[in-house]
DNA sequence: GTTCATGCAAACGGTTTGCATGGAG
DNA sequence: CTCCATGCAAACCGTTTGCATGAAC
């Protein structure tokens, strides 16, 4: 259908545009954690995590570096940390809309979830108090499925 | 109206029942934390929080035996702990009743609330992916009214 | 007297920062 | 050529742990 080079990476230059739109220098190490984040199955991953995928694809990056490309991610609204309770804490690919997470607290698997109910009781219950909401973090703790057949 | 000796300390031995109720041994540390706990107007303390407040008050406990302490108390049901999104933990008595937390990004002040609707609603929803409930976490940040009139 | 709890300091894990080098524009 | 971004190592901060002493029972 159309004459596009296309390489063997799967990266074609959607990062980098999205870098500039962002208002980023493009440069490797924000290129390949994009990349990353964008690829990966699991769309909750920390930065030890990005870190080790990294390694392993070869690239010689620092771990300083991934959380300082993660931070600015967040400032620039491309990504979203979240703190789950074990304490570190994990980014997404901000993809606009809002949602929830269930935890799963034998496996670590994270799915997410969105209710319209809950999300307008919270923004009444912060008015009834006098409270301008800015955020909030609703976070679901149990036992999925799978992790229910394993035990 | 009654004999009983009566100490120029308020702890009377409430603490030394609760202690022994939670089947913990009576120590120095645990019944003063405890009273911490009990007489702050401020229900959420950090270890940090509690070893300042040990310390002024003239206590000789070390910031280890803070910690070890309170989760002594996390594992007998004596308290809650929350990790709330700056990293550190707070600590809380367990009055029993479950709530969520409204946490103010300005000034750190933390209110409680609870919502039937919500808590029927996250039922549901765990119930509905087939997932078995072990907990949950609602916080909602914002700013309270308190911190609208400074700004 | 025996056991468990404590204090101290050192270890820890995740995250941040200072500094000299290197790459983007 | 100028800055900003990077790598490395050291610093940081909240929390945990090892070990010898001391307190509870």
């Amino acid at each position: 259908m159309s004459d596009k080079t296309s390489t063997s990476s799967s990266n074609n230059g959607t990062e980098t545009q999205d870098l500039r739109n962002a208002g980023l220098k493009v440069t490797l190490p924000r290129v390949k954690i994009l990349e990353m984040l964008e690829g990966s199955d699991n769309r909750h991953l920390s930065a030890e995590d990005l870190y080790r995928m990294l390694m392993e694809s070869g690239e010689e990056i620092g771990l300083a570096t991934v959380y300082r490309v993660l931070t600015q991610f967040e400032s620039a609204g491309l990504v979203v940390r979240h703190h789950f309770e074990d304490g570190r804490a994990v980014f997404e690919l901000d993809a606009g809309e809002h949602h929830d997470h269930m935890v799963c607290v034998k496996t670590g698997e994270v799915i997410e979830f969105f209710d319209e109910v809950i999300e307008q009781r919270q923004r009444e219950i912060a008015e009834k108090y006098g409270w301008q909401m800015t955020d909030h973090s609703l976070i679901i703790y149990g036992i999925s499925p799978a992790a229910q057949k394993k035990k």
